[in-house]
DNA sequence: TTAGTCAAGTGGCGCC
DNA sequence: GGCGCCACTTGACTAA
């Protein structure tokens, strides 16, 4: 088999062997006496240890040849993704001292950097949905609270609570329990007896079902409640 | 046997 | 038109 020099067109097989040991002799002198395994390129001859020269391969050979996969040592792999955090993409002139660096040919360090730039995006997207599935259960709770709100203030119409004025200490007037048309708002407005001269409005304003998640959303991005209170003079 | 991993192939797209 | 990148796919390999 001929010596080429490095060509990116030539056929790139790869064979593990089990029982393999790395040493300075030619790796096919089949020592099968250890459990070790170690990827070989059948297109690199070993001209010294960890010396490997591309080879190509005869064009029957290549044409009849499976596809063998190609494993990356741990020091390869250790020195790929130590390049890879100080930077996610190689120039030319990076790739090709990688390369020469790994004993790697540059296509392959590029398709390193590809395929490690697409896990990346994966884990990134992966923990993005989990984020997501998170805020989504805590707007769902959310919004069950302010939907059990608003039934308890619906049912406060049916059977007005008894509220005593904080001034005279006697009993208030009934309340009204009013839904807004244009914002769908629902009020509550307690009026105070006709003697108690500083009459005390206090005034209730939930959301309803629709604008409940967008509005607890909102309240929980910016850090205030949804549920708050608000003079009766502020129209919707 | 099967699901998961990963190197490598392929085609499309944008940039110069 | 060549190049680099990306999304998608393929196929070898491994571990459960």
């Amino acid at each position: 088999m001929a010596v080429l020099p490095i060509c990116s067109s030539h056929l790139e097989l790869t064979i593990s062997v089990p029982g393999f040991a790395a040493s300075p002799s030619l790796p096919s002198s089949g020592d099968q006496g250890g459990s070790m395994v170690r990827d070989l390129d059948i297109n690199q001859v070993p001209v010294g240890e960890d010396e490997w020269i591309t080879a190509s391969m005869e064009d029957e050979e290549e044409a009849a040849a499976p596809r063998r996969k190609l494993r990356l040592t741990k020091e390869q792999s250790r020195l790929l993704e130590e390049s890879f955090r100080q930077n996610h993409t190689l120039n030319p002139k990076q790739k090709e001292a990688l390369a020469l660096q790994l004993k790697l040919r540059p296509r392959q360090v590029e398709v390193w950097f590809q395929n490690r730039r697409a896990r990346s995006k994966l884990k990134q997207t992966e923990m993005e949905c989990e984020y997501l599935k998170r805020w989504f259960g805590s707007l769902t709770e959310q919004n069950r609270k302010l939907q059990r709100e608003v039934e308890e203030l619906r049912a406060m119409k049916v059977a007005p609570p008894t509220v005593m004025s904080p001034h005279s200490c006697e009993p208030l007037l009934a309340s009204t329990l009013t839904m807004c048309p244009r914002c769908e708002r629902v009020t509550t407005t307690t009026t105070a007896a006709a003697h108690d001269k500083g009459s005390t409005k206090t005034t209730v304003v939930a959301t309803n079902t629709n604008t409940t998640t967008t509005a607890a959303a909102l309240s929980s991005k910016v850090g205030t409640s949804a549920l708050q209170s608000r003079p009766s003079s502020a129209a919707c």
